[in-house]
This record gives structure tokens, sequence and C-alpha cells, in this order.
DNA sequence: AAACTTTACAACCGCAAGTCT
DNA sequence: AAGACTTGCGGTTGTAAAGTT
């Protein structure tokens, strides 16, 4: 399988934040005709950027349907039973949260909703021991009914965590 | 007020899988 | 069938802003 070349190969090729200015081109540009081919829309839209880093702008930051601002308590607690079940599948999580992009959904995880978890007496990294066993406390504790149970198969080990008070999110 | 530390988030990198020729 | 190319994903890093000493 072939790797992505764009950025090692160019080295003349821009990183690092991106201005207004090329957001409004990228935007433009998008609008326009569609991003199609990744690797076109740099050179259509006159950046010096490479395919890849115009889709994550796009898809991360300048969609027009993307949700910006902080998390709603339902959000944080949608995805805390999403990660029990699904575990680091961001990008399945972000398909339960319209709106929200992986990127950002990642970002929290790892910021904010992994200490949560541990201040409540929780371990986060609960499905590299358990095989998805917690998914249950996790899901009563929040109080959102799950309906994707794949990763549910797995008949859990006798395994109290923490008492019931303990494991109520913050 | 300055220096230092922590937090939050945007963006990059490498990999794997899908698609095309 | 095989290799080249593109896309998407997840881990990680860099850094600005906020908080603390």
């Amino acid at each position: 399988m072939g790797r992505y070349p764009c950025c090692k190969v160019n080295n003349d090729l821009k990183k690092g934040p991106w201005t207004s200015e090329e957001d409004e081109k990228l935007m433009e540009n998008i609008q326009e005709h569609g991003h199609g081919n990744w690797q076109l829309v740099p050179k259509r839209a006159g950046l010096n950027r490479c395919g890849k880093s115009c889709r994550l702008r796009w898809t991360n930051y300048l969609r027009p349907d993307v949700k910006r601002g902080a998390f709603s308590i339902e959000e944080e607690e949608t995805i805390i039973n999403l990660h029990s079940v699904l575990g680091n599948k961001w990008s399945r999580i972000a398909a339960h949260l319209p709106g929200r992009t992986d990127n950002e959904i990642k970002n929290l995880w790892n910021t904010r909703l992994k200490k949560k978890l541990l201040k409540s007496g929780i371990d986060p990294n609960w499905d590299k021991d358990f095989h998805g066993a917690t998914a249950p406390i996790l899901a009563e504790s929040s109080r959102i009914v799950i309906h994707d149970r794949e990763r549910w198969d797995t008949p859990a080990p006798s395994m109290v965590q923490c008492t019931s008070d303990e494991r109520k999110l913050q």
C-alpha cells in the first residue's frame, strides 16, 4: 500500500496554523467546486498547502455544519458511554454527535474526560484490560442507554471498580 | 509583574484500508 | 493480480491562553 506523499515530498509546502486568508480561499473553492480530489484542492484554491492539510482544516473547522463551542453535559455523557462501548473509535463516536468532529472528541477525551473518570474511580483505559466489561457500569452511571452493543459480546468478569456514588460523574 | 505550570485545542505524522489503473 | 495513489483514522505534538506561585 502506498503512503500519502505530499507533505514529505514537497518541503516548500506551508505547515502550521491557518490564516484567515487561507481559510477564505479554501472555503470559497470548496463551496464553488466541492472538494472531490483533495490533491487538487490546494492547487485550485491557490494554496501552498498539501491536500491532507486542506482536508483536515475543512472537516475539523471550516465545514458549515461543524458545531463550535463547549460540549454540553449530555454530549459528554454520550461520549463517555460510546467510548465505553467502542473504545478509541473517534470517528464512530463522532457519527453519533452531529456537528462534532472526531478530532474535537478525541481532544475532549484526552484533556478532560479521562481525568474526570479517574477522579470518579473509573479506569478510562478499561478496554485494554477488560475488553468492554465496564461498559454497563459507565452506561448506568451516566444514565444513557446505548443501543450499539457490538463490544458487549464478551461476558463481563466479576469486577467491581467502585461504589455507585463514586461512579457518579461530576 | 514576571516566571512558571497547566490546560485546551489545532494541526501534523504515520499507518492501514480502499480505490484506481 | 499487483502496484500506485487517495482517503480516513488515531496517536501525538506544538503552542497560545489561562491559572498559579
